[in-house]
DNA sequence: CCATCCGAATTGACGTGTCAATGCTGCAAC
DNA sequence: GTTGCAGCATTGACACGTCAATTCGGATGG
């Protein structure tokens, strides 16, 4: 009659989470690492790039950077440091609008960007395309969607 | 008939594979949080002392404990230095071994750990047990162990 | 005119993680 | 013995990310 309420995970529910986040982290990290040796990128440079690449002139306001690949401007203040250092990238101070700063592709930031690229593709297919099935897909996509649109909501809840 | 080769992902495959990413490192940082609001904890610390409290004397063997939780040893010490700083685990050498450190936790620590548990179990299934259906978890296991699978093999095959 | 706030971006302090050395001690080979 | 290697752990240098200030010049309002 009276119900146990359950407020916190099973077993077998923690286990499937902390496989989750650990099977995604480890994830990122194989990716991360093939793309360094392959192009001496980080997933953080290959982001950015990718943005630049897909824009006119291979510029960005860095606010429109930021949001493009949903960064906290901190966050994307210190990379750009870091990648004007490595001349991936310059910052000009942006014509007509006093702040606000355009963030341009250098040559050798296009050329690491296009060595890495197909290779990275390459190396998502295999470390994550080739090992599910077309309805393991569907059900991952719906699985994402689903605690994206609840983490949405979640502060409020409950 | 002849059929193309594809040897990137197709870009449904690819906004998959970021959302999945994404989301992941998402909900990791949500509970983080959470965690570091309600206990002062980080997830490294909580990992660290779920690890000791299981163990006799709330003591382990820091290569026991990095093989436990899969760290690296270094990312192991440097935590375990910030922790020591922090009061929540001490390190003694380990009697009868001369190399050989024994991790224990203070009371501080396991006032720490029994304080930021339950919420933390709680904040699981909060921001994810309660946004999934059970046909979802078994999916998302099965997705988890087959990619855990395809990443153990990968290095030699294709 | 001056105070104040705003929006864009940067900075500093700090926690975290990786990789590549480095300590340190016992043990085995010679 | 001593030379050298193996195992355990630490260290240093550096990349990355977050949070909380901070800068800076333009609006706004009194």
């Amino acid at each position: 009659m009276a119900e146990k309420l359950r407020t916190t995970p099973t077993r077998e529910q923690l286990r499937i989470w902390r496989d989750y986040i650990e099977t995604a982290h480890v994830l990122g990290m194989r990716l991360g690492s093939r793309l360094q040796s392959e192009s001496s990128l980080s997933s953080g440079d290959y982001q950015v790039l990718l943005a630049l690449s897909e824009a006119p002139q291979h510029t960005l306001r860095s606010s429109q950077l930021a949001a493009l690949i949903e960064w906290e401007r901190s966050r994307l203040s210190h990379h750009l440091g870091r990648m004007e250092k490595r001349q991936l990238i310059r910052r000009v101070p942006c014509a007509g609008d006093v702040h606000g700063v355009d963030v341009i592709a250098t040559d050798t930031g296009r050329d690491a960007f296009r060595t890495g690229s197909v290779p990275h593709l390459r190396a998502v297919r295999e470390l994550f395309v080739d090992a599910l099935t077309p309805e393991q897909f569907a059900h991952l996509d719906a699985i994402s969607r689903a605690l994206r649109a609840h983490l949405r909501v979640d502060p409020a809840e409950e």
